[in-house]
DNA sequence: CGCTATAGAATGAACGTTCATTCCGCGAGG
DNA sequence: CCTCGCGGAATGAACGTTCATTCTATAGCG
């Protein structure tokens, strides 16, 4: 088995249960099944740990939401198809989820990273909005605001769910993905 | 001078800066220019400091949101009304917007707490579009869903404008109202 | 045997909290 | 007007705990 790995597993369970503000090396070793000492033979300190989990994460992510991601469909599928799986994803990751939000909120992890992170899905929603802008689809406003509106929206949602169950908010998927192109496309 | 307020503040300063992963009580004591002992004579322990720093905080943000706000405007007047000024709190406080993002993602305040944090501000949210939908103005679905899609594009925007300002995103303020309104709307 | 990988005890720094002490403002007594 | 004595507020050194990291003894393998 592959201890590097069992680690960051563990770590991402343990940051997401009880966020970055304790998440002692003891419990992470404890949760990994694996002596302390053996965490410093994979990464040189906890802040590399966190750097690599963080990578891991955002590789994860970007992969999952650009499969199948193909050039051939309209704008307007691919913005559902890109999106769609980020928030499918985010609903069926809870941990992942919690992961996510405790890593994007620390101020420990610079912010050159942060802006990294999901690196291949932002590019390819520029790519996409660029293109949505040339066929006057969409609202003409800087790319990386109608991005952040996305992302923000989704993200949030999918947090409001897992946060407040109660609440027995269970929207189609596609009710929220019209949300957000309602957001940014340009009104007729 | 009221000591309680200055602990509060500092608190407030040191989180916002260096986050909930590191705040230690010595920090917030030289900060407020108090001594570590005094802290304690005004709350319990830094977990009801930080309950209660997160209470003084949210009861700022929905009173600033709610100043002025008149029934007498239409449903679309007192959206831009009440989100605009969220907004421009949160552009023109950035320790605050960094503090609010941090109390959000901390596993350490009960879920309950946070669901209180901006109570007025919510309700006040949730009756707008109650009116908003009976005359069929805004789309058919829960409130709370929409309230976190709105609360969650602002606030990521003025999130993102301080952590990039290199991206140079000068927004107006009408058309981040726009963007969020037209993603609640319903299309005619 | 050596060599590597491992677990977990050992270590010292840093933490939240406590407490014996100091400080300060003020009313009483001279 | 000064001085003393008092009580609550404030202090920061000290305490026990917990943390990240290092060290050491050992097990497995060629």
């Amino acid at each position: 088995m592959d201890k590097r790995e069992q680690i960051l597993a563990a770590t991402a369970a343990v940051i997401a249960e009880y966020g970055l503000e304790s998440c002692p090396m003891a419990k992470i070793a404890k949760a990994a099944d694996v002596g302390a000492g053996t965490i410093y033979r994979y990464f040189a300190t906890k802040e590399v740990l966190i750097e690599e989990l963080h990578a891991f994460l955002a590789q994860e992510i970007s992969q999952h939401c650009l499969t199948d991601y193909g050039v051939k469909l309209s704008v307007r599928q691919r913005f559902d198809h890109m999106w769609g799986r980020f928030y499918e994803f985010m609903r069926q990751n809870n941990e992942k989820l919690r992961l996510l939000e405790q890593l994007q909120a620390s101020p420990a992890l610079c912010s050159a990273a942060r802006e990294e992170t999901l690196r291949s899905i932002h590019s390819e929603t520029l790519a996409l909005f660029d293109e949505a802008k040339s066929s006057g689809v969409i609202k003409d406003l800087p790319n990386e605001l109608l991005a952040t509106v996305t992302f923000g929206s989704l993200f949030n949602i999918a947090k409001k769910q897992q946060q407040c169950p109660h609440l027995d908010l269970k929207p189609q998927v596609q009710d929220l993905l019209d949300l957000c192109w309602d957001a940014i496309a340009k009104r007729q």
